[in-house]
DNA sequence: CGTATACTTGAATTGAGTCAATAAGTGTGG
DNA sequence: CCACACTTATTGACTCAATTCAAGTATACG
């Protein structure tokens, strides 16, 4: 278990990242990417998109494959563009917790300093834009627009961060998973076809890890909802909110002001 | 317990915050604040601060006493100056999280967009100066390195949610209070004489719902690591660390970067 | 088609919680 | 200065929610 250790595992990637960038026919991919509209890049006027493609390089990774290992240099920072990106810490002995999944349009990168303060691995085929950190940090000077952005998107992760302080601290099991349901929802949802299905692409493992439980636990409580009717599961990954009532309920957060 | 009420709190400290703030007598308070160094206000070069003077106001909260309630319009941003506040959410059958804990030269107010994510209450007399969001928001404009300063203030307050969710959600009682007490040490202890010494200004049932225990867990731990001889207690809210080796091995965190 | 992997379910265990009593401070007023 | 009430902290006995250990079942894969 080297998971720890402090070599860089960043340069793995580089090569592959090299490649899918050189690939790329459009001489301003930015222009044309998906998720401009929601993730950070909104706070650029379409005239300074070049500038940004300028620096940017596009990265993909299969599931289980590192970005960054916690300790790393942070040398980069990201935008998901495609699939899942699971944010992780340790313990020595092996012990996980899981700090946050990011879905298309995340930003990755903010909470650190010299080196990353966690780890992220993919959970799903994804991908992502890089962006060298120095150069990024000149792009902030001339662009404040992008400042101000950023410091929006570190405001509503940290609000995020003190929602799963309250959650790890002090629900229940059942609790804990309702909530972690419900928050997929508003998240996946608004992007999705159907408002009422949640695709669910980390394991059990990774749930558990994200909730402060076990996968038996988790496992428990899943059938637990499913027999009291408030989801049901076409596929363990695929989950069918038959009752948002309830669910909303064992979330136990009354209502968004 | 009306404590989620969506009624706003902070005029109840605006009469207390006028008076103090008329009864200064310096023109320009800010030129000899105490945590100036320290606070964000660092990123200020000294010809500005008294743009800071012009939308300061100064105000005093007793233990208890409320500087601001999750859900109220979040108009203010504050640093704190002197004493100990306390960050906390709660769900609607009173269970609690607290988030965090400020010291002197904490920022206050990171974590929110129109309204305060958590609500802040003193846990000791404590000082604190106040910005009118809106004209804080004019001097970021102003004043890129403050902005910037900011952005690194979230990502450490980022980087350290990170690891309080995994404390919250993977150590053990006897490991959350080792971290605790550890990470109290490293925060406390430079403005302090004593190296070893810590002082707890918070209530055990403050220590509980900050660390998702019960008070009675946290007393119980507080008497096994007195037992084991990694600590000692002068007063129940006066530490004496006698092995930070154990104590550090206790936190589970091998070591900085 | 067999084998690894992920998920579910059951039985036994345990770390932390609950309930209850005691002890130690803290402040108030006589 | 002491007696009283009140709050905060500690300690003990018992309980329980979630974990651990142990099968079993389903699903994906070479």
């Amino acid at each position: 278990m080297s998971q720890l250790s402090t070599k860089s595992h960043t340069e793995a990637i580089m090569g592959l990242a090299g490649a899918k960038s050189g690939d790329r026919g459009s001489p301003n991919p930015c222009e044309a990417c998906a998720v401009r509209g929601l993730s950070v890049c909104s706070a650029l006027e379409p005239e300074d998109l070049p500038r940004l493609d300028r620096i940017v390089s596009h990265i993909q990774v299969s599931p289980g494959q590192l970005v960054f290992l916690e300790g790393d240099p942070a040398d980069h920072l990201f935008v998901l563009t495609d699939g899942c990106i699971k944010l992780y810490k340790m313990l020595i002995d092996g012990r996980r917790q899981i700090t946050g999944f990011l879905f298309p349009s995340d930003f990755l990168g903010l909470a650190m300093r010299e080196r990353y303060a966690f780890s992220a691995e993919a959970v799903a085929v994804s991908a992502l834009c890089r962006f060298p950190k120095r150069q990024l940090e000149q792009l902030l000077v001339e662009i404040p627009a992008l400042e101000r952005r950023l410091l929006g998107v570190a405001s509503n992760e940290l609000a995020a961060a003190q929602d799963q302080m309250l959650l790890l601290g002090r629900k229940t099991a059942q609790e804990k998973l309702g909530s972690f349901l419900h928050s997929l929802l508003r998240r996946t949802a608004p992007r999705s076809k159907a408002q009422d299905r949640i695709h669910l692409p980390m394991s059990r493992a990774d749930i558990a890890d994200y909730l402060g439980l076990t996968v038996e636990t988790v496992s428990r409580c899943f059938t637990r909802l499913r027999k009291d009717g408030v989801v049901d599961f076409t596929t363990p990954q695929d989950v069918l909110i038959r009752d948002l009532g309830m669910l909303s309920d064992l979330s136990g957060v009354s209502d968004e002001y």
